[in-house]
RNA sequence: GGGCCUAUAGCUCAGAUGGUUAGAGCGCGCGCCUGAUAAGCGCGAGGUCAGUGGUUCAACUCCACUUAGGCCCA
């Protein structure tokens, strides 16, 4: 069996081979001189015609299609006939070799396999090397001539060449045949040639002896339960594996090692007899094995079932001698196709665990198990259950997801040769199993090609697992502040028991996050039923950091700093609790590890006390409540985060910093009803934008100009060739024309003489800001921002600076969160009087006692800061 | 040689039944935000959709061939 083929060079000769009826040559064409000496016979193609060429003073028999490629010109034939009238001549072997065995050798022989395309249309046939070759020997009868053995040398007793490797030997074999006159010409010819995967030296194909299983006389069973199966991605069902079972051939199941799973064969030592047997059980074997001890040692579970040990049984022959097992052992592959069966020790054990567990709903393996592991399985599920009654036909798995190799960065296979290898163990090692699981997952779908890309894994590990810890952190950090666990078990609850008996109502926020994450619940169950992962996967990490993280904690940050067992807080900490929980459990067959932490932090030490699996493992997947879906919160969160979007670009583009606050933001909708379904929403906007005020501007024509362009879609099928006209047309009309479309919802234009009505399903509207405005837009949402900036708003944005550079120092000076301080400032007048006006303000956001303006001096330890424009130092102290 | 799969931005990948200006993340440049985050947000630069030919008003998408890579088989 080939293990990899390469394609190399390798010489092509043609050698005359002289006729022993007539006074002329074959032509005859081979790649592999070293198989000459084991030459039986030469085959032809029947209904082709040969013609016989004069050639420097000899006569040469060839197909007549290749003369000219062979000789380089036109020859004119002496002779012409088809190559059915040259069968059964004989011929004089090129090597005496076995030349004892003429009787039943060389002569030639007729067959539709050879091809006109390459060589000279007459085949050298050696049977014992080649599955070809053998088949053909087979029908005709003929000898099998081995001059080479199976390590790639010449046996002794073949002349000259004995002990020669044959590619040494090949030079040799030429030179040989030139010099007896028998050599034509040699070539270098360019093909496929199979190569040892692991030392890399050229295979040979040699007929050997070998055990079979009929597999041939399941083939249409075999694709009738393979097309039964889900194969993911459905090609692999139509593509190759039907490719490969319909060229089904028998299963070659004997091998030749020192130790393994044996062939249960055992033949009658008497040449006679020579009746075989096939043992089925250890109890079949040790009732008829010739020594007693066999049955004692299997009593006492000692019996070594492997070879080389067991072939120390005998057995009793009804002939009264004794058997001998068979040298051969069996095919690992077939090992690994029983193991549905062998799992259970069927048929002999577990019948019911079997007959419940039999088939599996589901395997994963690579495209290269085709051959492999898939076909081991089909097999012999298949086999068996065509002759036991008590298994339902059919394969022993449904569903097949067929992985595609990784490959290295260029796309190439790795390889250590190549040494573009990655190590799994290191790479392991560096990143954890879990980021290195879910890079290969979430990348890209497993049934395509991946090229790794380490850069690609530490983002994975960065972006969603750092953020999911860190999401998680934030709600122990605080829960820990409570002391939510302890009391939780003091009052002998679950902490979600315990915090649903504290927590209020839920709030917009939470009924949002929670209908996201059953949504997510929901896509990713659906997903999985239909064995994708890929996208699954994706939908998690998305949620986690876009609507988890970034929006949902960030924008509750404040209910978690409420005082304890503050109603709103207590339901900020229940929602948490519940979707990361969920998280856990819905992550769980991609980062078993990551969701058992999870699991264990969220759910606490005395889990089992209360309830709760010890493992993420046991505690099953999540269902859906689609009752808490609910899509129109979803639709007006996803336009309040699309305005908030807009806000802080239109900030940007004026170079307004978001710690200065502004007075009025314009909001632009839809529709002017749409606005009202903001209004809950309006200080999620106010407090992201940092706006006083949010108000709708009815007025989007103030703002911007009509574009409009043709739809596609809609209006291609109808206007055909006129598609680019129409195109051309509705792209130049002007702001007003569009206006005036979008009322009348009329247009017409006449291109070619033809006329054409365009209706407002053919025709999108665009809407365009016009210059001038801090105003940004996406399709049909606006907003504008009122940039003006009064004595209050000003020294706001300096107290809002000072807040931030306490926080950072409070930071840096590594404080708790809780940590009370005082504060020393020495700022210039402006700075001051914000402050005084704002001092309640800045003691509230940074825990501060006091705020202490110097008059003379520096503070104490103090950092300089440039605060919006004004020098200042500032010192922070632990109280 | 036969069969199947893959090729889209510097990198990794999305792009139902052909339809407008081909998208995302990372990376890069500029700006912003941060009492959980080695995070985040905004703007910008970056593409002959491997190549050639064909079908079509219209092709990343359909067809043929070619190139490169992968797997199974000869």
């Amino acid at each position: 069996m080939a293990q990899g083929y390469d394609l190399v060079k390798d010489p092509s000769i043609y050698v005359k081979v002289k006729s022993a009826d007539g006074d002329f040559s074959y032509l005859v064409w081979t790649t592999t001189p070293w198989t000459l000496p084991s030459n039986a016979a030469l085959c032809m193609r029947p209904d082709a015609e040969y013609v016989m060429v004069e050639h420097e003073g000899e006569k040469l028999v060839l197909a007549e299609a290749l003369v000219t490629k062979v000789f380089g010109e036109e020859k004119a034939p002496l002779d012409k006939r088809k190559g059915s009238a040259y069968a059964k001549r004989k011929y004089l072997p090129l090597f005496d070799t076995f030349k004892n065995e003429a009787a039943r050798a060389f002569y030639l022989i007729t067959g539709d396999f050879v091809t006109l395309e390459d060589g000279t249309g007459i085949v050298h046939i050696a049977p014992g090397y080649g599955a070809d070759d053998y088949e053909v020997g087979r029908a005709y009868d003929l000898p099998v001539f081995q001059a080479v053995e199976a390590n790639g040398h010449f046996r002794e007793g073949s002349g000259a060449y004995a002990g020669m490797y044959i590619k040494d030997a090949d030079p040799i074999i030429i030179k040989d045949l030139k010099i007896a006159g028998r050599m034509f010409k040699k070539e270098i010819y360019e093909h496929n040639y199979p190569f040892c995967w692991r030392c890399d030296s050229p295979l040979i194909y040699i007929a050997r002896q070998s055990w079979y299983i009929r597999t041939t006389q399941f083939r249409d069973q075999l694709i009738r339960n393979s097309n039964a199966i889900n194969w993911v991605p459905d090609e692999i069902r139509t593509g190759r594996m039907l490719n490969w079972l319909e060229n089904n051939v028998d299963w070659a199941l004997s091998r030749e090692r020192f130790w393994g799973t044996p062939l249960p064969i055992w033949i009658c030592d008497s040449q006679k007899c020579g009746k075989m047997r096939g043992v089925g059980s250890v109890e079949q074997l040790v009732n008829e094995a010739d020594d007693p001890k066999w049955k004692q040692l299997a009593a006492e579970e000692k019996l070594d079932l492997h070879r080389p040990t067991i072939d120390e049984v005998k057995l009793r022959c009804e002939c009264g001698g004794t058997m001998s097992r068979v040298p051969e052992l069996i095919d690992v592959w077939f090992d690994s196709g029983a193991m549905p069966f062998a799992q259970w020790h069927y048929p002999f054990e577990h019948l019911e665990q079997f007959k419940e567990k039999y088939p599996a709903d589901f395997i994963s393996e690579a495209v290269d198990q085709t051959r492999g592991w898939f076909y081991s399985l089909i097999a012999i599920s298949t086999m068996l259950s065509e002759i036991r009654e008590d298994l339902p036909k059919g394969a022993s798995f449904k569903n097949v997801v067929v992985l595609e190799f990784i490959l290295d960065k260029e796309g190439k296979k790795m390889s250590k040769h190549k040494g573009n290898v990655v190590d799994p163990f290191a790479t392991v090692a560096k990143y954890g199993a879990d980021p290195v699981r879910w890079y290969l997952v979430a990348n890209s779908n497993l049934w395509l090609p991946t090229n790794f890309d380490e850069n690609g894994l530490a983002e994975v590990c960065r972006k969603y697992f750092d953020t999911l810890r860190n999401t998680y952190s934030f709600f122990a950090l605080y829960a820990n502040i409570d002391n939510i666990v302890d009391r939780a078990h003091q009052a002998g609850m679950t902490v979600e028991k315990f915090l649903e008996s504290k927590a209020g109502a839920p709030e917009t926020m939470d009924r949002w996050v929670m209908s996201r994450y059953q949504s997510l619940v929901k896509n990713v169950t659906d997903d999985l039923d239909k064995y994708e992962i890929t996208r699954p996967t994706r939908r998690i990490q998305s949620f986690v950091i876009d609507d988890l993280s970034n929006w949902y904690v960030r924008l509750n940050r404040r209910r978690y700093w409420a005082k304890e067992d503050d109603q709103s807080k207590m339901r900020a900490y229940l929602t948490l609790y519940r979707v990361l929980e969920g998280i856990s459990r819905i992550s769980a067959p991609v980062t078993p590890f990551t969701s058992e932490l999870l699991w264990k932090e969220l759910a606490g030490e005395k889990r089992q006390e209360h309830g709760l699996p010890l493992s993420v493992h046991m505690a099953g997947f999540p269902k859906a409540d689609e009752s808490a879906i609910d899509s129109r919160l979803d639709e007006t969160m996803e336009m309040v985060r699309e305005i908030v979007s807009l806000g802080r670009a239109a900030r940007s583009r004026k170079n307004l910093k978001v710690r200065q606050p502004l007075s009025k933001l314009l909001v632009g909708v839809k529709q002017d009803s749409d606005f009202g379904r903001l209004n809950e929403y309006l200080g999620i906007i106010q407090d992201e934008l940092n706006v006083k005020e949010v108000v709708p501007s009815a007025e989007l024509g103030n703002y911007v100009t009509y574009g409009a362009k043709l739809n596609f879609k809609v209006a291609g099928p109808k206007l055909g060739s006129h598609v680019k006209a129409a195109q051309t047309f509705v792209a130049g009309l002007s702001s007003e024309q569009v206006r005036q479309f979008e009322q009348s919802g009329k247009l017409s234009f006449q291109p070619d003489g033809a006329s054409i009505t365009l209706t407002p399903e053919e025709v999108e509207i665009q809407k365009i800001e016009k210059d001038g405005f801090a105003v940004e837009s996406d399709g049909p949402m606006m907003v504008a921002l009122v940039t003006d900036l009064t004595q209050e708003l000003i020294d706001e944005g300096f107290a809002r600076e000072m807040v931030n550079k306490i926080q950072n120092m409070r930071k840096s000076s590594g404080f708790d969160v809780t940590d009370k301080i005082t504060v020393q400032v020495r700022g210039t007048g402006p700075l001051r009087s914000a402050a005084g006006r704002f001092d309640d303000f800045i003691r509230r956001e940074t825990l501060a006692r006091s705020i202490e303006f110097l008059d003379t001096g520096e503070p104490d330890g103090g950092t300089q800061w440039n605060i919006n424009g004004e020098d200042a130092a500032i010192a922070v102290k632990k109280l």
